[in-house]
DNA sequence: ATGAAAGCGCTAACAG
DNA sequence: CTGTTAGCGCTTTCAT
């Protein structure tokens, strides 16, 4: 940051007038004179001025810079949000400050506070997957930062949330594999303390259910990563030939599971059927193709920021916080 | 940006001491008596003070903030460098605003505009595939503001540069095709007007010729997305019978061009032999699995923010710019 | 139609 | 050891 860079008293002293006038012709002030203006706003472009925004959040208490915490860039569904909030908030005049937790408590909290301190407008967040405290979140609701849950949603605090329908996905998905024929389903977990872990749980349990399939604790196994099928290998070789079909709450799992069956000799799909939920692209690089759950990351995006501008700009008509649900729809492919 | 957020000012108020010397006590100014910096510390930490970081980087002229500009979040590589400049820039104290220009000039000219309105105190920019003139790179580096180019770097503007041995992980997968006994090795290339694309030809062709293979220009397509290999299809099918090996000058591409071939009854890498470059995830899950070069992405984001970092804090010994090289290692697997 | 002055939150030179 | 003052860049009353 050199001084170089020129600022509103500079355009007033090299034209002779005051910056009042100066900040006055840029914004076209009815107050100002159509000849002060053009002198103005053509000796701002010649130069190539440029507003300050530091100065100018300082100023407004309004910096038009939103947070984002997310737990990893890295994986296709939350880069697809990235980029959804990114699309609507440039073209609306915000900025962000984006910040991964790494699915870490501590680096979550760090960063929520950093972006306090930058007096970001609001901050969209997903939860890590090791946060059980809430002080934080309630901390920056107190301050009066909105804040906007996407996908891995904090149920113990009031804001406004966009999630998908995992249980009407996992509902939708599980049902697909009983169609198929396929009774003795495992699914493969995410942590129960998640909420999506606990919908998408429930959505298989009641699909089975509904098919008068009793519930068998055996087939539920803690296991959302490919590390974890990498961890749990022996345990779900041992159960493979007693299983028909396997519904994994990602594509991660999903398509580790898969490989590692296929690599002891089990045929996909025809010994056992194998779903995913979230459509990352490498659902179409497995092989065979994974059928999953189709989850809008772009689209949550959208509508999150969407729903943190009209706060903004809106905060009379404030009311309610409101839950936006994305349904799910199922890709249905070569896996099943 | 609430009003209930407390200020130097309010804790001034509250201790009946002058704003400057809480600001001194907060910071162990020698000055300040023990327990006047007891009271004020003890205060702040209870009414829970943050320092305001506008008014800081206003006053300082230095946000302690660093700009990224990357082609698309979505692509590993570039999530891994983020994740490589998070790490080192939050342990050193410094934000990051990140902006995807995505493949697109006009973005990359906008997000750059951006940054520089929010007075970031450098950009880290991996060029879009589309920018064709530098007059916005240069405007950054006139006002003063020290860019590092990671991996698509600007020849035209000088700076610190962070990048892949392009010529030496293409050459080296090259020569592993040859020494595979391959010979009419298909090359699918990146645009031309890329350093990397012109480099990783580079690499092709010479190990060609270190093998006294003549080059075959109807063997180099420029085709560097899936997409592309979609379009190109006719062509490549036609060419397939007479090749025996494909270098893609990306996992996106060579993996897009395996299914393709297989699909056609091809054998991968019986009839033919596909490698790729960069080592995304998906050449694990593509079967077979792809042989490609590994490109440090995560190390890479460090070396420069660690570049980026230095020439701020130390503006002394700024010395010369730097090329700081990574040499590419082959990731040998099935598809080869 | 324009300018002077105050203030957003903070720091630092200068005074005492 | 502490306070006063000025200023970072900008907006916005309030005068004129």
């Amino acid at each position: 940051m050199k001084p170089n860079i020129t600022s509103i008293i500079d355009i007033a002293r090299a034209l002779g007038v005051s910056t009042s006038t100066v900040s006055r012709a840029l914004k076209n002030h009815p107050d100002i004179s159509e000849e002060t203006r053009r002198r103005v706003q053509e000796f701002a472009r010649r130069v190539n001025y440029r507003p300050n925004a530091l100065a100018l959040g300082l100023k407004q208490q309004r910096s038009f810079t939103l947070g984002i915490i997310i737990p990893e860039i890295v994986h296709h569904f939350f880069s697809s949000i990235i980029s959804g909030i990114e699309d609507v908030a440039y073209g609306k005049g915000y900025r962000l400050m984006i910040c991964q937790s790494n699915e870490e408590f501590e680096r979550e909290r760090i960063n929520l506070q950093a972006l306090l301190d930058h007096r970001v407008d609001g901050i969209l967040v997903s939860m890590s997957k090791n946060t059980f405290q809430y002080d934080h979140f309630e901390d920056a609701v107190e301050q009066g930062i909105p804040l906007v849950f996407l996908d891995r949603v904090c149920k113990n605090i009031e804001t406004d949330r966009v999630v998908t329908d995992d249980y009407q996905g996992a509902h939708l998905v599980t049902t697909h594999l009983l169609r198929k024929g396929r009774r003795r389903i495992l699914h493969l977990a995410a942590p129960q303390h998640l909420f999506i872990g606990r919908e998408r749980l429930q959505g298989y349990t009641e699909a089975l259910t509904d098919h008068k399939i009793p519930i068998n604790p055996a087939l539920i196994l803690q296991c959302d990563t490919s590390a974890q099928v990498k961890t749990l290998k022996e345990q779900i070789i041992r159960l493979a030939p007693n299983i028909d079909g396997i519904f994994a709450v990602n594509d991660f799992s999903a398509i580790a599971v898969m490989q590692l069956l296929q690599e002891h000799g089990f045929q996909i799909p025809e010994q056992i059927s194998v779903a995913g939920f979230g459509d990352d692209p490498i659902a179409l690089i497995a092989r065979p193709k994974l059928t999953t759950v189709e989850q809008k990351g772009y689209a949550m995006g959208r509508q999150a920021v969407q729903m943190m501008i009209d706060r903004l700009e809106h905060p009379e008509l404030a009311g309610e916080f409101q839950t936006k649900v994305f349904s799910a729809t199922l890709k249905l492919r070569d896996s099943s």
